[in-house]
DNA sequence: GAGAAATGGATCGAGGGTGA
DNA sequence: TCACCCTCGATCCATTTCTC
């Protein structure tokens, strides 16, 4: 056990040292003091334990494993590593060579990278720039099954196009249908650092990669036709609620108001008085599903206003512009300005370290600049379940 | 042996992961 | 959600090696 752990702190020196990369302008020696290692080697109360380590020494230093400094009172005073030996030292201490667990990652992205997403070879292209640098690749935890099963499944996620579960993807991924779940936090991490998830909580729900099945619920005053049936909407006191496969069945909505209004927030959307308007939960992120459906919606119905309540921090207005890119709907703030949170200064929370962070990346943007400056510099955010929103047409 | 250059070690802060 | 732990990168200082 003292021979290995030695061994281990004398080639981990060596393998992260300019010699292993071959950029080293003199030569080096690896070497340490033992009692860097072993604290109690210098204890003149710990005889038996001194006497077992200088046992192990010299039995790595007949090994010609290391050679080393002796005083005359048979003390160790520095152990440096043989590197004309190191073929057998990594045989004796049972470690792959860094070298191999490199070169191993190198085939990886050759494996993967003509067909690999764009994503993917983003990342293939700093890991391989990593690994010249020697550095460590990142979202390799040193398990190479974890590692490639999350390449695939990077892949896999990046390229779907439809609504899934979890489970299943998981299944025609692996035979496996935990598998992924098992692996989803270095998924959405890599794909959160090589992708464009600013703001986004659920990244494979983004994807359309669900953990159950996207509901999309709508209330208010609109007329919805599904199939041959029309649903006057208005008719209904309370909302209603659409699977991804009856959002594939609608053929056409009718906006009989003046607004859509879609909301971040399920309380939100449950206490909107809707009155004339149309109101469609978005719950947080929105998918394809959920986007597809607005379209539709456009499409049938381009004259009509079309607006966003969410909360009024980062996550908000990332959520915002988000869907205005991905659904090519300029969908107006509402109820996300200086005025809204002056008047519910009663109800704000203090920013995070994260929050300021998240906001001053959108400074930038000239529509909330005004309203992110406020909150920057009254250090506060304002979640939309605070606000009471009884709007008119 | 002295000085210069190269390299490693220690420390600190930031960021991310994990488990309660 | 939060606290804790680990890893990584940056920086400064110490140590090692080389050259004269």
């Amino acid at each position: 056990m003292k021979k290995k752990s030695l061994l281990n702190k004398l080639v981990d020196k060596y393998e992260s040292s300019k010699s292993f990369v071959g950029k080293n302008r003199q030569n080096q020696s690896f070497s340490i003091r033992p009692e860097k290692i072993f604290p109690k080697y210098l204890d003149d109360e710990e005889v038996d334990f001194f006497a077992e380590v200088n046992d192990s020494i010299k039995d790595l230093e007949s090994n010609e494993f290391i050679s080393v400094d002796w005083t005359k009172g048979c003390i160790a005073k520095k152990i440096s590593l043989n590197v004309n030996h190191l073929n057998d030292v990594y045989k004796y201490i049972d470690r792959q060579p860094r070298k191999q667990t490199q070169e191993w990652l190198l085939s990886v992205f050759d494996k993967y990278q003509n067909n690999a997403c764009e994503l993917l070879q983003n990342y293939f292209k700093v890991q391989r720039c990593r690994i010249e640098e020697n550095q460590n690749v990142e979202f390799f935890n040193s398990n190479e099954k974890d590692f490639e099963d999350s390449i695939r499944a990077v892949d896999y996620i990046q390229k779907n196009t439809t609504e899934i579960l979890i489970r299943n993807a998981s299944l025609a991924l692996f035979k496996d249908s935990k598998r992924l779940e098992n692996i989803a936090s270095t998924i959405e991490a890599l794909m959160r650092k090589y992708g464009d998830y600013d703001g986004c909580d659920d990244i494979l729900a983004e994807c359309n990669v669900v953990r159950t099945p996207t509901q999309v619920l709508v209330k208010g005053n609109a007329n919805i036709c599904l199939d041959t049936q029309i649903i006057d909407l208005s008719k209904i006191e309370g909302d209603i609620g659409f699977s991804t496969k009856s959002i594939d069945d609608i053929t056409f909505v009718e906006v009989l108001g003046c607004r859509v209004v879609t909301i971040e927030n399920l309380t939100s959307f449950y206490t909107y008085e809707n009155n004339n308007d149309f109101v469609i939960y978005l719950g947080g992120f929105h998918n394809a599903v959920k986007r597809e459906f607005i379209k539709k919606i456009y499409n049938s119905n381009p004259s009509k206003t079309y607006m966003h309540f969410g909360d009024i921090d980062a996550g908000g207005f990332y959520i915002l512009k988000h869907l205005r890119t991905k659904t090519g709907v300029n969908f107006l703030p509402m109820k996300m300005d200086i005025e809204t949170l002056q008047l519910y200064k009663d109800c704000v929370k203090t920013l995070s370290t994260e929050d300021r962070k998240r906001l001053e990346k959108l400074l930038g943007d000239n529509e909330f600049k005004d309203v992110i400056a406020y909150m920057l510099e009254n250090d506060c955010k304002l979640e939309q379940e605070n606000v009471t929103c009884l709007t008119q047409c």
